[in-house]
DNA sequence: TCTGGGGCTTCCCATGGTGGGAAGGTCAAG
DNA sequence: CTTGACCTTCCCACCATGGGAAGCCCCAGA
């Protein structure tokens, strides 16, 4: 397989895969007397489980992680289980981030007439910072 | 005041307050004969300005729509909330994002031992892909 | 066997914000 | 005038991805 058919094959694009490479995420494909890399099933394996993992919103930090438990026939579901739940408390972390942010919003833009008048509580926020009310707690 | 003083008197660091002027986000800031950077308090507003709009997960470049209203007096409220509103739909997209993949992991993990034996549903998940119930749905 | 063109190679650049650090100049207090 | 804190510019890094250029490879078709 060239680069161009494992990328077609796992959904990962020919400049990620040598990015991957280059980075150590994947050990370094084999290649023909020209310089081509080659590619079997067991690397379009792996990066169809690399491309997985990224959609989940792992970063490749853990994706190495949980390749190396992956060929590890040995490894504990508990630590699998660990750098999951890890990403979890990632996530909703900066879900609860971006809640406060849009919370906020909301409560200006409501406040907002909205039309042809130039005042804004909006721009006042930005320019003056919290005053009111529901502010900026879920910051701290 | 000196770069330095105004970065502690807005919360924008002295490397963010040269990026923003490198950028055009702010007007160049006079000098002294030595070429230090010379800023006023009109100038640490709108840097505090920046620093919470920031907060608010705003990017760079609806910033710079921001700053313009605000400096706009004739500006229309609609057109500030029109800002906040895309942006706030943009939150929300995201936040549905990372919430589609925290479900996906929560249902993995849930079925995970999380002992020492090695057979493990995340890891038969990211290597073969999706085939139970609960899926990537989310994310079409 | 030659040729064409599509795919491959490496290398550099850009994104978006942010930080780190080096080399050198400035400023104000003493 | 010295000293030391602060400023200047410039380069590098992160993270993950894409774009593009210059040049080489490979195979199908003539």
């Amino acid at each position: 397989m060239t680069i161009g058919e494992a990328a077609a094959a796992s959904g990962v694009s020919a400049k990620m895969i040598r990015y991957y490479e280059e980075i150590g995420l994947l050990p370094a494909a084999a290649r023909t007397a020209g310089g081509y890399r080659v590619y079997g099933e067991r690397d379009a394996h792996a990066l169809r489980f690399i491309r997985r993992a990224r959609d989940l919103g792992f970063p490749v930090e853990r994706i190495a992680e949980l390749l190396a438990l992956w060929r590890d026939r040995t490894r504990a579901s508990a630590d699998v289980r660990k750098v999951a739940t890890g990403h979890i408390a990632t996530l909703r972390a900066r879900i609860v981030e971006l809640q406060g942010m849009v919370r906020t919003l909301e409560h200006l833009a409501a406040h907002c007439h909205g039309d042809a008048r130039p005042d804004c509580p909006i721009l006042d926020d930005l320019a003056e910072g919290p005053r009111d009310t529901v502010r900026r707690d879920h910051h701290g």
